[in-house]
DNA sequence: ACACAAATGTAGCAATGGCTACGGATGATG
DNA sequence: CATCATCCGTAGCCATTGCTACATTTGTGT
C-alpha cells in the first residue's frame, strides 16, 4: 500500500554534507593552533595532534592543497592560505562557542572538551547563534 | 626545542571511534521506525530515508547482521535483533532528547532536526545528562 | 665531509560508504 | 501460468582515511 517515507534524505543529506569538510576543519585548526604554539607546523606535529601516522597526515595535507586551504612543499613545514586561515578562525570560533556553551550547561571540561570536538561540526548558524544566546 | 604537543588526541580518538557506529546507529533507528510506520522494513524502504542507493543499503545491512544488530535473508525484510532493539530505543531517545533540547534552546524545528542527526552521535552521557536537566 | 637520526615521501593493503550497470527473484495482474 | 514491474544481489569502479614497510631527504654533530 505504499506509505509514504518520511523525507529523513534532508537531515541526512546534511549531515553527510557536512562530514565531507570535518576533516579539513580540523586540520586548518590544528595547523593554526601549531603555529601559534610552536613557530611551525610539521607533518609529525599532525600526526601528534591527531594520533594518526604521519602517512595519512601527507596524504590529507597533499588533497587540502589541492583545495588551497594550505600549502607546502616536500620536508617542509605546513602553512595555511588565506582561505585556510580564514576557515581555522572560523572554525575555532565555533569550537570555543560549543565548549563554552557546553561548560556552562554544566558538563565538566574534560567531556565538554570530548563532546564539542565531535559536535561542532554539526552545528548550523541557528544552533550557533542560539548557544551564543544562551551565553549571554 | 621540542615543545610538547597538547594532548588532543584523546578528544579526537573519541570523535573517530564514535564515527565507527554512527552508520549502525542510524539503521537501527530508521529500521525501528520504518518497521512502526510501515509493518516491514526493506531495503528500498531504507535506501530511500537515506537517500542513498539499494547497493549502498544492502552492503551495510549485510556487515551490521555480522554484528549482530539485525537480521534478514535475501529478498526478505530487515529485522532487528534484540541487540539491534536496544540499541535503536537507546539512540532514538538520545535523538529524541537532543532535538527536544535544541527546540527549547530557540533552534527553529527545521534547524533543530537536521543539527539534532549530526550532533546526536557526539553527545556522551554527561552532555546528555545536561541536556535533560536543562529540559526540566 | 660523513654519518646518523629524525622527518617526510611512496607503495601498497584494508575497511567504509558512495555509485552505475546488469541480472536474478518475487509477487501481482491479466 | 505467463508476464512484467519492482525489489534485491553481485560485480566492479571511486574516494576517504586508517595502517605497515621501505626509501629518501634534511639537518645536526663529530
Amino acid at each position: 500500500m505504499k506509505d509514504k517515507i518520511k523525507a529523513r534524505s534532508v537531515p541526512f543529506s546534511q549531515t553527510r554534507t557536512r562530514h565531507a569538510s570535518e576533516t579539513a576543519e580540523d586540520y586548518v585548526e590544528a595547523v593554526m593552533e601549531l603555529i601559534e604554539e610552536k613557530g611551525e607546523c610539521r607533518v609529525l606535529d599532525l600526526a601528534r595532534y591527531f594520533n594518526v601516522s604521519h602517512v595519512t597526515v601527507s596524504r590529507i595535507v597533499k588533497r587540502l592543497q589541492d583545495e588551497k586551504l594550505l600549502f607546502t612543499k616536500p620536508y617542509k613545514p605546513v602553512e595555511l592560505t588565506e582561505q585556510g586561515l580564514k576557515l581555522a578562525k572560523q572554525s575555532k570560533r565555533r569550537h570555543e562557542i560549543v565548549l563554552a556553551f557546553l561548560i556552562k550547561l554544566g558538563v565538566d571540561k574534560v567531556n565538554a572538551e570530548i563532546d564539542s570536538e565531535g559536535i561542532e561540526h554539526h552545528v548550523g548558524s541557528k544552533t550557533l547563534a542560539a548557544m551564543k544566546r544562551f551565553l549571554k
